[in-house]
RNA sequence: GCCGCCGUAGCUCAGUGGUAGAGCGCAUCCUUGGUAAGGCUGAGGUCGGCAGUUCAAUCCUGCCCGGCGGCACCA
């Protein structure tokens, strides 16, 4: 037997697929389309095994519709603005541009050399200017709409780097780069409405019924969507307002009231505090306090009696201690809440403190209402309004709009929806990101660079290699006149979030040569992403933005679909196991010798015999150097092997665990697969095939298009090494017309059915029986239903619950017709000597089961 | 604390209200003219624990234990 060699083999069905341009998109209106789309990369400049993986993960999606009839578009581009490539050139002295294209092409070679079934006509980074200066255009046009706009805002502020970092950026307080301790600063910032948007981001998660249950969940968390009562205490006596806004969700609970709570940085707080020593040192106090986030959980609650009352809204009479409370967050709602302690464990941790009353006003099913009383657990749950006066007796939600109702006929408020979500803050002190077009004038202010006049591009002689933002720096660039008053005018020197442009880049796909951002008509056609597939960390950031951008712009006129991923899979990552030497280093895997005795493994170094401790199995990464380089993989074993075992060893939405015994076992697969086409002898015409054969084929392909559309593809690769197996054990040496005319069918299924994961050697075993053109433009095999069941059933029998034997019957049969089979069966009868039999249970084609006694 | 996912062979995982499976690893043997390879055979499991429903539970229900992830003073 010839040995598989992907060297040879490999490179040239990749030639042959390019020369066919047989994944060029093309709008068929003869073909259902899909769309698939991995997370397009960074260009870091090296592939990893999580690529690999991902991008295996959409080549099998693309590939398996293709063959099915659609027409596909699998497209890929790069991500290719942000801070790794000003770091390389304040690092390496090197000029961001050229050190992200030169990235780029290393990765797009490594790409290719994947096999991915891209329609690479179609590829960008979002650093050309042919793409951000179309987003420039965009961006002017949600600013026209009022969806963009510039605010004051506290942001992260790195003093030796001197810009802006995001909250990720920050780890333990200090810049992650510089080290420098980060500064809170009020700055004017471009932001957009992204809060515009909260009620329908959060409605319509419920119609992405292919999103993980995990994702939605998370962006509806993230969004933070809760509905209540905004209303208005009145003071009671001379105050430094006229009233105070509460926000709360439990409207029905205001009877229950104890105090009423405003946050430390609230407006009345610092105005209590002009006057009150006590009360400015206890203001001071709780700014100390919440220094981290871990401190803040476990913060004891305190407060400080402002001695200011306000008046109950539904009583006059009744007044309310206003106090200052550690617990009460500035930023969420109003500031101020009023406390019902009995409903809320907050504030039921509060008042045990400070000694304020308790009232429960939610009686729960069953107690009784003389005895009910709250200990050091709020109540919660469902309940009877009691001890409320006009609301008693009515439930909770029912009392809530009660409630609500009243207190807008009085004036006082209205009932109301409160985000957590925040606008998007979009301005980055960075050259090296997609600059914002517009100009500051004197005399006009703000003013959007007019479309004719975009893109506003970087300048070629950009300086960078020191701190800060080198457009800022630059001598000239930023230098321009106003667009309407013609006078002397500054450019905008704040570039966008670079998740602004992963926001839209799957809607420039539909027609990346386009004049306007987005072709309407390509666009109506592609959209939305059919399967989108990436990793989870961008569950709420990019998978949000990108929702909202959609929305905005579908607003606009410019997209018809309002969502643009209808199917998503979040795929789990690469891991390795590391190793440590005794002195702590991390050693990198292929440096360590494996040796196993028995059971346990022993690592030691390659070379000097060094023992090394093995570690935890841990995501592949720099730090712990458990990574392994794809290209070293591909070397050894070809890329087929390669994308075969990253989606063979573990479900796909799961981690795979690395390993070379691993790696080598898709390598013999693919050899043993070589080997039966290899050793193909065809059938003599008018042979019938093996029935056995046939049916364990039909089954087969059963199987693995089941598997293939349930994103199952390592159970679908357990299937095709079982049938492998099969195809063994009925060898083509020697064989019966019957076998070979059996084998026959079976290997031509077999040849498309492991294509989209193995596509090289596919197309060799295809050549090898002689199959039509290539296997790319081959139809996926069909299969017959009848022969996927097998004829005669092997029914196991059981006598009260156990296992006693078994019978064979015709599949189908009924079951006055298996109990007597069953009865006149030596083995069986046997066993019921000296039983009464009481009852027999026959489930069809599968088992009986006999009650004795 | 709340929510979600997971627990099946040494490892990674399929699977089903009805006979417990695959790949890798391990062991035995064969081959030594596919040879830094190939093949045969085999061992290995209280399906996390306890209870319930059922003729029958690894599967359904409840409780508990363990692991992972997300959220978390959000009024």
């Amino acid at each position: 037997m010839a040995r598989y060699n992907p060297k040879e083999t490999e490179p040239k069905w990749r030639d042959a697929w390019a020369s066919a341009e047989a994944f060029k998109a093309v709008r068929d209106p003869g073909k259902p389309k899909y769309y698939v789309l991995e997370m397009f990369p960074y260009p870091s400049g090296r592939l990893h095994m999580g690529h690999v993986r991902n991008y295996a993960m959409g080549d099998v999606i693309a590939r398996f519709k293709r063959a099915r009839g659609f027409s596909v578009l699998h497209p890929m581009g790069w991500d290719a603005f942000g801070l790794p490539a000003e770091n390389a050139a304040m690092e390496r002295g090197v000029d961001p541009k050229g050190w992200t294209y030169d990235n780029i092409d290393r990765m797009r070679a490594e790409l290719k050399e994947l096999g991915l079934s891209i329609d690479w006509s179609r590829e960008f980074a979002t650093c050309d200017v042919g793409y951000y200066g179309k987003q420039q255009a965009w961006f002017l046009d949600l600013f026209e709409r009022g969806l963009v706009y510039r605010k004051e805002s506290v942001v992260n502020w790195d003093p030796v780097d001197q810009t802006v970092l995001a909250n990720e950026q920050v780890v333990d307080g200090r810049g992650w780069r510089s080290g420098a301790v980060v500064e809170k600063r009020k700055l004017n910032q471009w932001a957009m409405r992204i809060t515009d948007y909260a009620d329908q981001l959060t409605d319509d998660l419920k119609a992405l019924d292919r999103w993980p249950e995990k994702v939605r969940v998370m962006q509806e968390n993230w969004i933070g969507r809760s509905k209540g009562l905004r209303f208005r205490f009145h003071f009671a006596g001379d105050a430094p307002a006229e009233s105070l806004e509460v926000y709360t969700t439990r409207p029905d609970t205001l009877f229950g009231a104890s105090f009423v709570g405003v946050a430390a940085d609230h407006p009345l707080a610092e105005a209590v505090a002009a006057n009150d020593p006590k009360a400015a040192a206890f203001i001071e106090e709780c700014r100390k306090g919440a220094a981290t986030e871990a401190e803040i959980e476990t913060a004891e609650k305190r407060g400080y009696d402002t001695g200011l009352k306000v008046k109950h809204p539904f009583d006059p009479n009744w007044e309310l201690p206003v106090w200052i409370a550690n617990f009460i967050l500035m930023d969420y709602g109003t500031g101020a809440i009023f406390a019902c302690p009995a409903h809320d464990q907050r504030d039921l941790d509060f008042v045990r403190k400070y000694g304020l009353p308790v009232k429960p006003v939610v009686l729960p099913p069953g107690e009784d209402a003389a005895a009910f009383a709250v200990g050091d657990e709020a109540y919660t749950g469902p309940g009877v309004i009691y001890n409320s006066r006009f609301l008693d007796g009515l439930d909770i939600e029912a009392a809530k709009a009660e409630a609500i109702a009243r207190i807008e006929a009085q004036g006082d408020g209205e009932g109301a929806t409160v985000f957590r979500l925040r606008d998007w803050g979009v301005s980055r002190q960075r050259a090296w990101g997609c600059p914002i077009p517009v100009v500051h004038c004197p005399t006009d202010g703000v003013v959007p660079v007019p479309k004719d006049q975009l893109p506003v591009a970087h300048p070629a002689d950009i300086e960078f290699g020191k701190a800060g933002n080198a457009l800022e720096r630059h001598p000239t660039w930023k230098h321009t006149t106003c667009p309407v008053c013609s006078g002397p005018a500054t450019r905008e020197t704040d570039t966008l979030d670079t998740f602004v442009d992963s926001s839209w880049y799957f809607a420039r796909f539909a027609n990346p040569w386009a004049d306007e951002p987005i072709s309407r008509e390509d666009a109506d056609y592609w959209l939305p992403v059919d399967q989108y597939i990436g990793g989870i960390e961008h569950a709420v950031l990019h998978l949000l933005y990108a929702r909202f951008v959609t929305k905005a712009l579908a607003d606009d006129g410019q997209l018809a679909v309002r969502e643009p991923f209808a199917g998503l899979f979040t795929q789990g990552m690469v891991t390795h196991e590391t190793y440590r030497r005794q002195n702590g280093e991390w050693v990198e895997p292929k440096d360590i010798e494996i040796v196993a005795e028995g059971k346990t493994r022993r690592a030691m170094l390659v070379g000097s015999g060094e023992p090394v401790v093995i570690g935890d199995v841990e995501k592949m990464s720099k730090s712990k150097r458990n990574t392994v380089a794809p290209e070293e993989i591909f070397d050894v074993y070809g890329v087929d092997a390669a994308r075969l075992f990253v989606l063979s060893d573990s479900p796909a939405e799961r981690d795979v665990q690395w390993t070379t015994g691993g790696v080598q076992g898709a390598w013999r697969f693919v050899n043993r697969v070589w080997d039966e086409f290899d050793s193909h002898v065809p059938a003599p015409a008018g042979a019938e095939p093996d029935p056995e054969l046939r049916r364990a084929t039909h089954k087969l392909i059963r199987q693995v298009t089941e598997s293939i559309d349930g994103f199952r593809f390592n159970s679908g690769i357990a299937r095709l090494y079982e049938f492998l197996n099969l195809l063994k054990s009925n060898p083509a040496r020697d064989a019966a017309p019957a076998v070979l005319a059996a084998r026959q069918e079976a290997l031509s299924a077999f040849a498309r059915l492991i294509a989209p994961f193995t596509p090289h050697l596919a197309e060799e075993c295809w050549a090898r029986i002689g199959g039509e053109g290539m296997v790319v433009a081959a139809p996926w095999p069909d299969f017959d239903p009848a022969l996927t069941e097998d004829a005669v059933k092997v029914l196991p029998v059981q006598v009260n619950g156990k296992r006693r034997g078994e019978i064979s019957a015709p599949a189908g049969a009924e079951p006055a017709d298996v109990e007597k089979l069953v009865l006149a069966d030596p083995e069986i009868a046997s066993k019921l000597e000296g039983l009464t039999v009481r009852k027999i249970i026959v489930v069809k084609d599968r088992i009986v089961n006999i009650v004795a006694a």
